[in-house]
DNA sequence: TGCAAAAATAACGTATGCTTTAATAAATGC
DNA sequence: GCATTTATTAAAGCATACGTTATTTTTGCA
């Protein structure tokens, strides 16, 4: 995970490494480095128009982070996220959001905070009429981060941050085969509610059953159509 | 974090790259680089005898677990940790070793994998008895990672154990401060029980409420002594 | 022809030097 | 004498070159 801070949308401008960071990231998020394959630091230093030092020093971090590893002498290999990993994933997943729920419940927050949560749901509700599931999975993501954001915990931000990014190809891959996400709709409306009725209780048990039961099915789906990142 | 999987302790020589992580990584729990210190990379180079190059790699992975932050031109920051910080760390520790219990409950596993985890207890028994704290808080991690392990989760494994680098400092500096853990010994041994027992509901349950009170009351211990790591 | 040993190759790990840029000091104007 | 601008310095970021070592290829011998 990178537990690293993303430095603060400040106007500095990137440095090499950061921007190797977030290309190398963006191009196995978007499967254009496969997993399973493996590419020479020098490979990579091409592609990205800079020397090894600056790649080296991002695939470190991305090794740090769970999406590639390190093979001396092989080239970093795009890690595959078997159905282990998945469930492993989503375990730590359902933790922290668990948790983020709880705390967010703990908070005696106003309503102009759940303004965004709100719009999140809003979306969702009607990409659902339209079964848009790609617009669906925008606002479903939107709503997550919120979720953490009310929440208030930086290392829980960063670290579920990081698990987003290694599951994202696997949601991808399962948007279209997956149910309806009419339950998902009403689970979020419920952790709303529970949180702004400070239920911290209800808020916790209600998001970590909806992570359960959401990774369940993505898991499902994954092995019944055998599809395994490798 | 860092979510590096720390290379199974293979033969293979240690790259500078690894040896300067955990040398500035001890240097940091030893309390030898001070929270709030700044150093320049060439002074840390200079004092473990090597060039710029490792150095840096090793400090951009010790940034990403959360241990110290790259200032340009200033060095690195040691990063305090004040009571917020510790607050936000125990919220993540509690999470992912409650998720752990409830894993581990959830197992079916023979008497034998639970040798060392009664081992650990035993040991706090005795440590308890002749108030040998020192020797009790080895037991007391001997045990955790115990846990951790049986619940056979390689991301909380990394996680957690990035986050207990992190705390080591402060439990170091409440360990005679705090009163005798009795209760602690109860929770492991109720713990400990409920995960043979299979009951993975009571293992979370037991587990998060040891966590939260024990996080509870370093923080408070802390504030009371106007501990902060700064 | 197949295998083993040696040579060649190539990739990494590290050191080093150059460039850029930020921080500090100095200098000049007001 | 103070503020503002310029010059200087120093640290980081990056490229590059070199030494080391794993891998591959070639060669010699059975």
């Amino acid at each position: 995970m990178n537990l690293e801070a993303t430095r603060s949308s400040s106007s500095r401008s990137k440095s090499n490494t950061e921007i190797a960071i977030q290309t190398i990231k963006k191009l196995i998020i978007e499967n254009e480095l496969q997993p399973g394959s493996n590419h020479l630091e020098s490979e990579l230093a091409a592609k990205l128009g800079m020397s090894r030092t600056p790649v080296r020093e991002a695939t470190l971090i991305l090794e740090a982070q769970g999406l590639l590893e390190i093979v001396p002498r092989h080239g970093v290999k795009i890690l595959p996220l078997s159905i282990s990993d998945m469930v492993e994933v989503y375990q730590v997943l359902t933790a922290l959001e668990g948790t983020a729920a709880e705390l967010a419940a703990q908070k005696s927050l106003d309503a102009d905070a759940f303004v965004e949560a709100e719009k999140a749901i809003l979306m969702m509700d009607e990409a659902l009429e339209t079964d848009d599931r790609e617009t669906w999975a925008v606002a479903d993501e939107k709503f997550h981060n919120e979720l953490i954001r009310l929440a208030d915990n930086s290392r829980i931000k960063s670290i579920v941050s990081v698990f987003n990014d290694q599951v994202r190809r696997a949601r991808a891959l399962t948007l279209y085969l997956r149910p309806s996400p009419t339950k998902s709709n009403e689970d979020h409306r419920r952790l709303l509610d529970a949180i702004k009725a400070g239920d911290a209780v209800a808020a916790k048990t209600i998001h970590t059953e909806h992570r359960v039961r959401a990774g369940a099915m993505l898991i499902s789906i994954l092995e019944k159509h055998k599809l395994i990142l490798v």
